[in-house]
DNA sequence: GCCGTTTTCGGCCCGACTGTTTTCAGTCG
């Protein structure tokens, strides 16, 4: 798949046109990589198909620059601009307050190509002198440019969530606040996220402005206003926090929920009604018609209302206005897990634990699945995982609320054969296959090998599907479509796996997944009993997939799941 | 550069904050 590499030099092209004003060829860039950043198929495929024109935003001129990109993996065009601008446009970007403009200015004025030459001119105090720049927008520079150096980048949602959490508690405990929602990325449950964006209801702005950029957990504050402040905590995460009236919260929710390309479509929808979306509402002339909550909001633009997860204008506002929106998964539908570690191999909680944990969330069912063999999670050998289905049987025996499936995550080789006798999975209850080791194989070498344990009739699911670790590791170089086909022909259940690294599927694939008709589970691949909870980050990504409750085998009852393995 | 229940030409989302400005440009979300 080149779709991400493709939408980043359309974006890069953006940025340079941007630098010398061009205004809304710059836009029709970024909306022709925004269309091919969330695109489920492969870009290529499209390309075959000779049906490039037919996507958004794409036109003539744009769709040969793709083909450009795709034939040579580079773009004539884009080379022209970096040689009239040799910057770092990466870095340069990177730093709060710097934009194209002043980007240009910078290298115009002072030959600054790169964050070294930035901080040199910025310290010989050379930056100040600058049309419309000034001794603040120089120091703030600074500043920012040692924050750009020392940032990570987006972090985890796994990660981030409980932060967030405990700053919606805090502001919330405040007596001047009616309201408060975390909205922005985190809300959409996007896999990473940028910053922390809180949305409140008061009478009184300035005393909630004043505690938020107070709090404990701030580092500095970078902006304060009347009706919107940021500060940055000490993670080097930014959040925003904006207050509003109570007639505008619904309008405000949309508006910092986004994402930025669902705000400017339905703002296009606002227009053709002859009225106008901002965050404080929806008007028709000076008139509000709707703000007060969400549904009010979209319905009065001739819109169902649309969850979170699916607001990234990738068809769910086409879908809501024909009424024809997919009624999504929800944690509440799941019944169990089917995929934790216990202390028998590399988890930290025993397996009476475990089942009393997930009993504690409601679940029917919890599968035992620890490693097989593979020595980094001190995997079971087949002596050890017989005694450990002897001790499932007796831990069962003891346990009212939940049944435990005897399972195991078995290991596949790098040609894909199991780690464990046939005769021996026979006797489990649910076999998980994954692959643990030589990741980066070709891709049709990959798919034989992961094809070949689908077809093995023991196995019932497969774990972590693509093996990537976000940020860390990239997934394997495997044909999506064909893995698709094949889990889709064998009947072999696809793992949606909640790990906050992980999140394997990942939503766009679960979409392809749900089109080809796969079954899917939604799994904490927990290794502790404090972290089955996971499973909920599942739930969000399934959702920004499209997954609805029937596609997603965990949320069965027992009896029904029990029938669908074959062991009833 | 793209697009069309109103268009094949003339539009293209909207507002807050900051710093530099005597009325606004740049950046951000």
């Amino acid at each position: 798949m080149q779709n991400h590499k493709v939408a980043s030099l359309l974006n890069r092209v953006a940025d340079y046109l941007e630098m010398d004003d061009v205004d809304f060829r710059t836009k029709a860039y970024r909306r022709a990589a925004h269309t091919i950043e969330t695109l489920s198929v492969d870009i290529a495929q499209i390309r075959k198909q000779g049906k490039l024109q037919k996507l958004p935003g794409v036109g003539t001129h744009i769709g040969v620059k793709i083909e450009e990109i795709l034939d040579t993996g580079k773009l004539e065009y884009l080379e022209n601009l970096k040689e009239q601008y040799p910057v770092d446009l990466d870095s340069l970007m990177s730093v709060e307050g710097l934009g194209p403009k002043k980007i240009k200015l910078l290298y115009h004025e002072l030959g600054i190509t790169n964050l070294d030459d930035l901080e040199r001119e910025g310290k010989r105090h050379h930056i100040r002198r600058l049309k419309g720049m000034g001794a603040k927008t120089e120091a703030k520079i600074l500043q920012n440019l040692e924050f750009a150096r020392k940032s990570t980048g987006r972090q985890l949602l796994g990660e981030v969530m409980p932060l967030a959490r405990k700053i919606k508690e805090k502001v919330g405990a405040l007596e001047a606040v009616e309201e408060v929602k975390i909205a922005g990325s985190i809300r959409r449950c996007q896999e990473t996220v940028g910053d922390i964006d809180v949305l409140t209801v008061t009478n009184h702005p300035d005393e909630v402005m004043d505690f938020f950029t107070q709090m404990d957990i701030v580092d500095e504050v970078v902006v304060k206003g009347h009706s919107k402040s940021t500060v940055r905590l000490f993670n080097g995460m930014d959040a925003d926090i904006r207050v509003f009236k109570t007639d505008e919260f619904g309008s405000a929710l949309v508006y910092f929920t986004g994402s930025r390309e669902f705000n400017i479509s339905l703002r296009k929808i606002a227009i053709s009604m002859d009225m106008k979306l901002n965050e404080y509402g929806v008007f028709h002339q000076e008139e509000r018609v709707a703000g007060a909550t969400e549904e009010d909001v979209l319905n009065a633009l001739g819109l169902d209302y649309i969850p979170p997860e699916l607001r990234e204008n990738t068809g769910e506002i086409e879908a809501s206005l024909e009424g024809k929106l997919p009624q999504l998964v929800d944690y509440s539908d799941i019944n169990g897990d089917l995929h934790v570690h216990t202390n028998w191999s590399d988890g930290k909680s025993s397996i009476m634990e475990m089942a009393t944990g997930a009993a504690g969330r409601g679940y029917e069912y919890l599968a035992i699945t620890d490693h097989t063999t593979l020595p980094v999670a001190s995997g079971l050998n087949e002596k050890r995982l017989r005694q450990q289905m002897d001790k499932i049987d007796q831990v069962n025996s003891q346990l009212n609320d939940i049944v435990l499936l005897k399972g195991a995550e078995v290991n596949l080789d790098s040609v894909g054969n199991l780690d464990m006798p046939q005769n021996l999975l026979e006797g489990l209850d649910l076999v998980v296959a994954s692959v643990h080791y030589d990741l980066h194989q070709d891709p049709e070498k990959m798919n034989e090998r992961i094809g070949q344990a689908l077809e093995n009739e023991q196995v019932d699911m497969l774990a972590h599907p693509t093996g990537r670790k976000i940020k860390e590791r990239q997934p394997s170089p495997l044909n999506i479509e064909k893995l698709l086909e094949k889990a889709s022909d064998t009947g072999t259940i696809l793992e949606v796996n909640s790990q906050p690294k992980r999140l394997d599927l990942k939503d766009m694939h679960i979409k392809m997944a749900v089109e080809y008709g796969c079954q899917l589970a939604i799994n904490s691949d927990s290794h502790h009993v404090d972290s089955l909870g996971f499973l909920e980050l599942g739930v969000a990504t399934a959702r920004r997939g499209w997954a609805q409750k029937k596609d997603i085998v965990n949320t069965l009852p027992r009896k029904k799941l029990w029938k669908k393995l074959g062991l009833i």
